[in-house]
DNA sequence: TACGTTCTTGACCATGGAGTCAAGTAACGC
DNA sequence: GCGTTACTTGACTCCATGGTCAAGAACGTA
């Protein structure tokens, strides 16, 4: 692999960065025509810089949602309470799909041939079980609540954010604790 | 209006049938050739007799639906506890979901243009805020729960059913009980 | 049976998105 | 500056879906 030509690192880098922007503003499912156009690029340079759709945003997720999925991972782990953590990680990567479509494409696996992206979301789900076996040791949160269980209330929000785009950040975090609340013993 | 010719009255009940059962099995999203191809008619015909896809459902969806909203409505009228009858109501509708793609769909509003089926879906409404409104007099459910809250339980579960159709019975039915834990006092 | 009317057909148009490629353009090395 | 080679373009193909229509087939009545 040679070293590329000038114009060529621009246009990956303009690529990029468009493709980051249009991403977190509508999702991974966004026509390519638009990163095309807010890159001033045709269509054909992002296939040839980038081979595929899939290529491409696998180049940008990890900005866009990797570093977010730390921060959450980060934050929860200082608290003191098993219920907290697992309640408090619940209800982050549940606010995380609300502020980012894109990170809610990325939990819902609308891509699921991408190898980044399933690790990152395995990741994230590894960690949440720990926090919920805690929990349950603890005698915090209902036993009969199963890891596919945690998987579900994940893949759920994900799926009726994308139905109903439009409730008010106060009133789907209002709804999130009914929820919370039903999971505790 | 005269008078249909016996060929062309064959084939609107054939239609009618073929679309109850195609509808039945994948949701009313599924595209019209099916439909054809299971009326063993061409879809220029569906368009000749019914005029276009949201008639075609209209013409369908009460012998879909209708029936079994009203059973669980009547079913559930007959429980004495409000808390009872607003769980089971939550519970049936739900489940209905399950069972039905179609009748997702319709609960969803996946066709917003159609005045029978937002006519159906509203009467469902109707009926569970009153549900709603009496368990909280009998404090049974906590107070904060409004009436939109109510639509987007219905609403969320069927996005997330139609992203998610592959769960077991028991399991969905267990995930849903801790829902409705969450909901009560 | 014959003929006018009703009905059906399937090829056709339109839309919107993924992905491709021959031909034109521009950077780089000399 | 100039030729070579890398790069970009945008028009193209392909696919799936909703919807249309002129021409041919079937009905049923006289």
């Amino acid at each position: 692999m040679t070293r590329l030509r000038a114009d060529a690192a621009r246009n990956v880098e303009g690529i990029r960065r468009a493709a980051l922007d249009v991403f977190r503003a509508s999702g991974l499912t966004t026509p390519l025509d638009e990163v095309a156009k807010a890159a001033g690029v045709s269509k054909g340079t992002i296939y040839h810089r980038f081979g595929s759709r899939q290529a491409l945003i696998d180049a940008v997720v990890d900005d866009l949602v990797a570093e977010r999925l730390r921060a959450i991972i980060e934050a929860v782990s200082s608290f003191d309470d098993p219920r907290t953590r697992f309640e408090e990680y619940l209800m982050r990567i549940w606010l995380l799909q609300y502020d980012e479509p894109a990170a809610n494409d990325v939990l819902v696996r609308a891509l699921p041939d991408s190898v980044q992206l399933t690790t990152l979301c395995d990741k994230a789900n590894r960690f949440g079980r720990q926090l919920l076996e805690a929990a349950q040791s603890a005698g915090a949160i209902r036993p009969d609540l199963t890891p596919t269980d945690l998987t579900y209330l994940l893949l759920e929000r994900g799926a009726a954010l994308r139905a109903c785009p439009e409730q008010s950040r106060p009133d789907y975090t209002r709804r999130l604790t009914f929820l919370l609340h039903g999971l505790r013993t």
